[in-house]
DNA sequence: CTTGACAAAGAACATGTGTTCGTTTATACT
DNA sequence: AGTATAAACGAACACATGTTCTTTGTCAAG
């Protein structure tokens, strides 16, 4: 069955009214608001939609509906308030073709809100590999990244270097920047990790590593 | 003005009623509910209630009540589910004095229910220290700990040595025992940082950790 | 004991609110 | 077009529910 314009409508009205009063409106009220002259047509309507399931009501009991899946302000506020889209995996060590730009979200991490900044867009990335263990961060970590055009020096950040270069993909460094050199610095004493020094338009800067999430097995 | 019992009741009630139906009572129900045979007495002691800012009412309106600082069922579950308490500071490196022993909790932590294990009460510290940073936690960091009286071998854990030890007191280290042998190992390069040997019976162990969080600056 | 303020009770009332039903209009299918 | 079904309408109805008023009980202060 379909739900049809009207009822959407309703559906719609029955949220907005819970969340301004806390309690459910009459049909009455539903009927002002859908444009409806008639009490049985709401009550038509509701019928139509409990059998949908979309609501549930309490007969002969006045404002007895609830909104199935209905969330109050505070609930949703709660949940998308700390809801960080996941991009992927960000390489620490040899950058990886572009996990981070696709705006795939592949999934959600709860964040508390005390580790978020106060103020700009967020993402998370897991990290995959172990040039920044001297930076406690390390493979399997989670890392929420604030959006941003520039860093400053020797904050992390996730950068991509960009095609042309031989080691075009995104990473996870420590960048400082002189003039219009850049150096991306792991953070791991063995040689086999080593800074890359590239222009600073080689360079593209997504943001900078303002928390960091971990669990252990 | 104090709050009477009656009013108490009535205020409880109504919480109950809303968890259970999502809308409010009508004032029958609460007298039922509060043993009160008069609507006149409820409407009486919901006015007063009015006056003392626990409820808002509408006028006229059939269920136009709302508890003030409701929050609904999910709402409750989602914020305590994931409010760890936090007990102070836990020595990374040398034991201070049982920060964590009291229940006084200085603190609550937001923890994503993904951080934190499937079953056991948790609890969270501030790291302070630096004798854990091959494993990744520092100074600032908060651990999450899964109380437990036992950990497994080279799992990082929260314990006690115990009094009259001269080195007496909390700190994070790696467990590992053999026999009745225990050691309690830094992870730092640094021979500053060094094992303690202990008899199990020295040692009083409050958990695991099992998730990190941290927050850059 | 009397008084006055507060609390409670009960009943009558007014209206808010869901229900029902006969009828009409739209929609879809043959 | 004709017909059946769904959707909408309006009005009357029944009862659910808040309001009001008078009376009674309680308790502390004078």
């Amino acid at each position: 069955m379909k739900l049809r314009p009207r009822q959407q409508r309703i559906l719609e009205f029955i949220q907005e009214y819970l969340d301004e009063y806390d309690y459910p409106p009459t049909i009455r009220e539903i009927g002002k608001a859908a444009g409806i002259s008639s009490t049985s047509v709401v009550n038509y309507n509701l019928e139509k939609l409990t059998e949908m399931g979309l609501i549930q009501r309490n007969r002969e009991v006045s404002r007895g509906l609830r909104l199935v899946g209905y969330l109050s302000k505070h609930s949703r506020k709660l949940q998308d308030e700390s809801k960080v889209p996941l991009y992927g995996k960000i390489a620490a060590g040899e950058p990886i073709p572009m996990p981070v730009n696709p705006k795939e979200v592949l999934d959600h991490v709860m964040v508390p809100p005390e580790l978020l900044p106060k103020s700009g867009e967020v993402f998370a990335l897991c990290v995959e590999g172990h040039s920044m263990i001297d930076a406690l961060v390390d493979t399997g970590d989670i890392i929420i990244v604030r959006s941003q055009p520039t860093v400053n020096n020797s904050e992390m950040a996730v950068v991509e270097i960009m095609e042309p270069h031989e080691k075009a993909g995104a990473t996870l460094k420590y960048f400082q920047q002189e003039g219009s050199q850049v150096e991306l610095r792991p953070a791991n004493p063995d040689p086999a990790y080593h800074s890359f020094w590239l222009r600073s338009d080689q360079v593209k800067v997504y943001g900078k590593v303002v928390s960091v999430l971990r669990r252990y097995q």
